[in-house]
DNA sequence: TATGTATGCAAGTACTTACTTACATTCATG
DNA sequence: CATGAATGTAAGTAAGTACTTGCATACATA
């Protein structure tokens, strides 16, 4: 059975996705976890450390799912290499909308250094960035910036999975097209022409 | 010299982007505008509608200042268009920072169809998608999927723009860098390769 | 000059919120 | 059984909120 603090800090996880930081009154929150108010100030003395733990507990447990997704075998092909992240975040995103848009909402009041989407990001980032760097210096791949080929494919997996989910707007395409035709043209950006060579050798 | 309803709605615009819904109290408005609170009321009924009207009287100026800027002369070579879209569309986002955090948060409780930030999206993929078709149909780039195309472009700059804007993130590549390096990438993708024929024939 | 419209001012209402205090109940463990 | 920690119950406090009412004042226009 769970304990009282996790109930707690569920109840408060699920009202603050479902009806935001202002929404989630003490009161509903202590309702949600069929437990009485005071309880939850004896636990957690004010409502901000509340809500402090239940997002970094939640944060946390997310980074960490996300750390593992992320482990993904660096010698298969480049195109299923990023296949696979982009299906893995897709995923993700998925079962945990909750948080994210938790963090989305995180725009005031809370120190940089503690905002939970820019350590998503960051995670991200790096573990594309590293990929490129080493498809390069393999040769398997042309010259590029591998900071800036990561960020591009980041944003478009973001947007896609966050943003159309988020702010319920009408996807323009779908995303097994999106990402497929996406590829299509990332990939032949930073191939190597196979002609190039020839040509040169003329 | 501005009108009282002006003055109201300037200072509401401000409140909003600085405090949010929630801290954007009437009293904070009226003393922002230098105007007392019963005004507010007596010019607008409730909190709801001076709010409403705020947001969609700056987000109707936003679109059509948007609209003008997306005008750009289709025959420049692609590189040079796709480069002025991305300045004007973060000059834009400079100067409007404010209504672009407030849209980000009417995550709750506005009608889908009122919400600006799909629209916003929408004129920017509508603007670069029908591009793209134009320049196929011209045969000066490959056949790519020109929703997709637009998507990948729009989602980079959305999330050099306004991402690392509004959640403060550090960006890993400074805006001019990240600009070239990706367009180096995609015009690559999209372009004829000029030994296909060549090897084709052979 | 007279009248109406826009605004200010002061006070108040009804409600909600985070948080507190004092006391009662449960229940596992020594 | 007895003790103490965790929880419930009931009531209340202080502060802030959107919004209202009644009256005074300025000022443009007929």
């Amino acid at each position: 059975m769970a304990s009282t603090e996790d109930k707690i800090l569920d109840a408060t996880i699920k009202l603050l996705d479902e009806v935001g930081w202002e929404g989630a009154t003490t009161r509903k929150i202590a309702a949600e976890a069929g437990v009485n108010e005071v309880t939850l100030f004896r636990k957690f003395k004010t409502k901000k450390q509340l809500l402090n733990a239940a997002k970094s507990r939640s944060a946390h447990k997310f980074l960490v799912e996300l750390e593992e997704l992320l482990k993904i075998d660096d010698n298969r092909d480049i195109e299923t290499y990023l296949k696979t992240i982009w299906v893995n975040a897709s995923q993700m995103v998925d079962n945990r909308t909750n948080l994210i848009r938790i963090a989305m909402e995180e725009v005031r009041d809370i120190p940089l250094e503690d905002r939970v989407l820019p350590q998503i990001s960051k995670m991200i980032l790096d573990t594309l960035t590293s990929y490129f760097r080493k498809k390069i210096s393999e040769g398997s791949i042309r010259d590029i910036d591998p900071e800036v080929a990561a960020l591009s494919i980041f944003s478009i997996v973001f947007q896609v999975n966050i943003m159309w989910k988020i702010y319920g707007q009408v996807p323009p395409v779908e995303e097994k097209r999106c990402m497929e035709n996406f590829l299509e043209i990332f990939l032949k950006g930073i191939t190597i022409p196979p002609t190039a060579v020839e040509s040169q050798n003329k």
